[in-house]
DNA sequence: CAAGTGATTAGC
DNA sequence: CTAATCACTTGC
């Protein structure tokens, strides 16, 4: 059953970052009908109080303009020439909130995720940010894409207790300075998915 | 551990 | 316009 919008729009951005845990992205495809992944990573962006965000101070560019938009939407970025980034925007509009999905757990068309990253270990498939991208082909073509329609969504899979759930900070944001020690990454304990095994 | 990669951004 | 940066991955 798709996520409803309400649960997007939700006042605090960490609380949907953690609660996106558990439940299934997909994608639909012509060949598998569909390829899906168990989102078992996620990281929170507070837009402009957030010195690691793309909008902080309020930065607002051609590239992270969705992230101002409703919260719903896919916000799809390319970085370091080569890889891209799927980000879920969370609250109302001019608030520019986003959770970046890390890592995903194969669930539906695991073949096809093993064609389009080649020969790589199953473990490999979609442990990290750009890895999932590849293998859900979540390109830029879907930046801005409304979960609520038929591109991209994500539906209801699975609930983690409290204890089953690990907290740290962020990775890849030295630059962030006293952000960078914010504790708003989330992960499913010792799933073997997750890009990183460290707490933190 | 460092190279690769090119869009994106800030700063002239 | 130009130069620096970058929410990463892979292979050495």
């Amino acid at each position: 059953m798709k996520i409803e919008r309400a649960f997007y729009l939700g006042k605090s951005t960490l609380r949907i970052a953690r609660g996106l845990l558990g439940t299934l992205l997909v994608v639909p495809d012509e060949h598998a009908s569909r390829v899906s992944g168990m989102i078992v990573e996620t990281e929170a962006y507070l837009g402009i109080e957030d010195k690691a965000a793309h909008s902080y101070g309020g930065r607002r560019t051609a590239r992270n303009e969705v992230a101002y938009g409703p919260g719903g939407h896919a916000y799809v970025f390319f970085v370091y020439g080569m890889y891209y980034q799927l980000n879920i925007v969370t609250g109302p509009v001019e608030h520019p909130h986003v959770v970046l999905i890390r890592a995903v757990e194969p669930v539906d068309g695991i073949e096809i995720m093993r064609t389009r990253r080649g020969a790589m270990k199953d473990k490999n498939l979609t442990s990290g940010p750009g890895k999932l991208c590849i293998a859900l082909d979540t390109d830029r073509g879907l930046n801005g894409a409304d979960l609520a329609g038929g591109q991209i969504w994500l539906e209801k899979y699975r609930q983690f207790t409290e204890n089953e759930i690990a907290t740290g900070k962020r990775i890849g944001i030295d630059y962030a300075n006293e952000y960078a020690a914010m504790p708003w990454r989330f992960w499913v304990r010792g799933n073997q998915y997750v890009s990183r095994n460290r707490e933190g």
